[in-house]
DNA sequence: GTCCTGTGCA
DNA sequence: TGCACAGGAC
């Protein structure tokens, strides 16, 4: 027994560590109706016989999009991805054909594809891997980069590249891409457009959406990013939100079992839940009363204790000390306990690290493979090649089959109808709102200057502050100290200007700012956003300025107004920062949200889409906006609008 | 395979 | 501030 004020070392130190277990690889034998990868001749006749809309997986995993895109009418004619084990669970659960390979330069692929004698599918598909995309990744990429263990080249822009250059060569009616939402946020949404322009250049419509696994029979908080591209100015239309599933609809007919079940094979009752049904359909009827790799992970003496005092919904800080391993400052979700009536929090490839996120919700452990497998709705017949850290890996890497039969679905009732151009041509709105724009911009000094240092200092100058008090602090601050370099020079003076202008707060920031610039920069104000984001007082919306006013690129500036504004466009009640992008990025059309798209729509939010009585009996783009016309439709609304007067 | 330490965005 | 999801060392 350990002294009360024993140390969290000692705590640590004395700790039994559960031994280290390596569990059986699984070998997977190749899918019964898979052609023979050594017979050219059969595989070409199996290419030329498939049938339905055709798809192809790159990134395949372990197959979970594949499998979804199967159910939901494709034929998936083969599956790519670099890790051998995924490759073979493809093979053994999807069929078709596998390439096993690095896609960073796909031309090796390419050229397979063509021995197959695959010269055209319907569906690229493909979940470029998302790692560097993620929440908790990025910063520690960033870190490592900045260390110089990890060059700054790193995979992720080549492998959508890849991915481009796929569809370019096979020219497919339709494109899907899935990824983790935070792509969207990459660059302020620069990636994210720039990955749609290379689509649209190549003929491509696209529309991209997050979709909530949950709203798709998934009983998971899971949000993953969905990027759809059509030909033929056909439109895509999402898939319509289903009744809801909890982790008891998932798991609740599986046998109790101890840490560190090894067996692969355990008697089973049958299932009782409809989703349970769902996930039993195509077991074969040898296996009806066994369910298959129900593999749980051992648990450490004093987790055990932990687990037992741990209720649904109780966080790790509610511990007894003694029980706490970890820094409780840094963590206070380090376990978690899943509750049968709610939904499980994301099947994570950290899955195969350790599963204190997911404590089975009466059973003291983490959840077994089978358990993590079902949450992510793969069916029971469906195994992972591989050892049981490796499958929680491919488990949790996978897009959830149910999710993916519902984007499958809703793209093969696009593709099914008829091609139709489209009613109003792209770009109405921006045309309508630039034309507008032309004889009612406001006109203030800072949007006539393309240096950098200028859009800078009129950014931190009106950060909460009203526009026309600004003017004059900008002209006097632009006339003593039209470089960084003059702004150190004469510190005190711009001091003094700011102060009689009443922005006090914000003299110090700028002096710093430019005090920084001067010694890291050498007095030029940086041009990229890293940089950019490295000066004192400069957020993203700076810095997104910055870059769109004085460098040319193409950021939608998300602020108040364009929110409004696309808010009430589009009718979207609640969103976060990735859907208002990927709204206005239809909007602005194909020249993108440049710094004319993003001047008139400030200064639509200002002057016509007011926060109250918006005006718009003068706005340029009524046609558009779904607000307006809905508010013609329903006279109600209308009133209750309108009764402020 | 196991243990420990985080970060980013709303 | 809370919630949701990471990676490295050995």
């Amino acid at each position: 027994m350990l002294a009360p004020d024993a140390t969290l070392e000692d705590r640590r130190r004395s700790r039994p560590a559960v031994p280290i277990y390596r569990g059986r690889r699984l070998t997977l034998a190749p899918h019964r109706r898979a052609p023979d990868p050594a017979n050219l001749l059969e595989i070409r006749r199996w290419v030329r016989q498939a049938r339905g809309p055709t798809a192809l997986d790159v990134f395949c995993g372990a197959g979970g999009l594949s499998l979804g895109l199967k159910d939901a009418g494709f034929t998936i004619l083969a599956g790519a991805d670099s890790d051998p084990a995924s490759v073979e669970t493809h093979l053994a659960t999807i069929g078709g054909l596998g390439y096993l390979g690095d896609l960073a330069d796909p031309g090796d692929f390419l050229e397979r594809l063509e021995v197959w004698g695959i010269e055209h599918v319907d569906l690229v598909a493909g979940g470029v891997p998302c790692q560097p995309f993620s929440r908790a990744g990025r910063s520690k990429i960033r870190h490592l980069v900045e260390s110089g263990v990890r060059s700054p080249f790193d995979a992720r822009t080549t492998l959508w590249r890849s991915f481009v250059r796929i569809v370019d060569a096979l020219q497919p009616r339709a494109v899907l891409l899935e990824n983790v939402p935070d792509l969207a946020a990459w660059e302020d949404g620069e990636l994210l457009n720039e990955f749609r322009d290379s689509l649209e250049d190549l003929g491509y419509r696209t529309a991209a959406r997050v979709l909530n696994a949950y709203e798709h029979r998934v009983p998971q908080h899971r949000a993953r990013l969905f990027v759809v591209g059509l030909r033929a100015g056909r439109e895509f239309k999402w898939p319509r939100p289903a009744k809801r599933t909890t982790v008891r609809d998932a798991i609740s007919d599986l046998p109790a079992a101890p840490p560190a079940q090894r067996e692969e094979r355990l008697d089973y009752a049958g299932p009782s839940t409809a989703l349970q049904k769902r996930l039993r359909r195509g077991v074969p009827r040898r296996d009806a009363d066994a369910i298959y790799d129900h593999i749980t992970r051992d648990v450490r003496p004093d987790d055990a204790e932990a687990f037992a005092l741990l209720a649904p919904g109780q966080t790790y800080k509610t511990l007894p000390e003694h029980l706490r391993r970890y820094r409780c400052d840094i963590f206070d979700d380090k376990y978690n306990r899943l509750s049968w009536d709610g939904l499980s929090r994301s099947i994570t490839a950290h899955m195969a690290r350790d599963g204190y996120w997911y404590i089975h919700p009466e059973q003291n452990r983490t959840l077994s493979i089978r358990e993590a497998a079902r949450i992510q709705t793969f069916p029971d017949w469906f195994r992972f090649a591989g050892e049981p850290s490796h499958q929680y890996r491919q488990i949790g890497n996978a897009v959830p089959p149910l999710l993916a039969e519902a984007v499958g679905r809703a793209l093969r009732r696009t593709l099914s109808t008829r091609g139709r151009p489209p009613q109003r041509s792209r770009g109405g709105f921006r045309e309508d709102l630039l034309r507008w724009h032309t004889k009612n911009a406001r006109n203030y000094p800072w949007r006539h200057t393309r240096d950098p240092w200028h859009v800078l200092l009129a950014e931190v100058c009106l950060h909460r502050t009203r526009a026309e008090q600004v003017v004059p602090v900008y002209e006097a601050l632009i006339r003593l100290a039209p470089s960084p370099t003059s702004m150190v020079e004469n510190a005190d003076t711009a001091r003094d200007i700011m102060r009689s202008l009443g922005l006090r707060g914000r003299a110090d920031l700028m002096i710093d700012m430019a005090r920084v610039i001067v010694e890291r920069h050498g007095g030029r104000t940086p041009e990229t956003r890293e940089e950019l984001l490295d000066l004192p007082g400069v957020g993203d919306y700076a810095a997104s300025a910055v870059v769109v006013f004085a460098l040319d690129r193409r950021v939608v500036l998300v602020d108040t107004n364009t929110t409004r504004i696309i808010q009430r466009v589009r009718g979207l009640e609640r969103a976060g920062h990735w859907h208002f992008r990927s709204e206005t990025y239809d909007l602005a059309d194909s020249k993108g949200a440049d710094a004319a798209f993003n001047y008139a729509m400030l200064d639509l939010g200002a002057l016509i889409c007011r926060p109250s009585q918006p005006l718009c009996s003068q706005c340029p783009v009524t046609k558009d906006c779904m607000a307006y016309q809905s508010r013609r439709y329903l006279p109600r609304q209308a009133q209750a609008q309108g009764g402020g007067r």
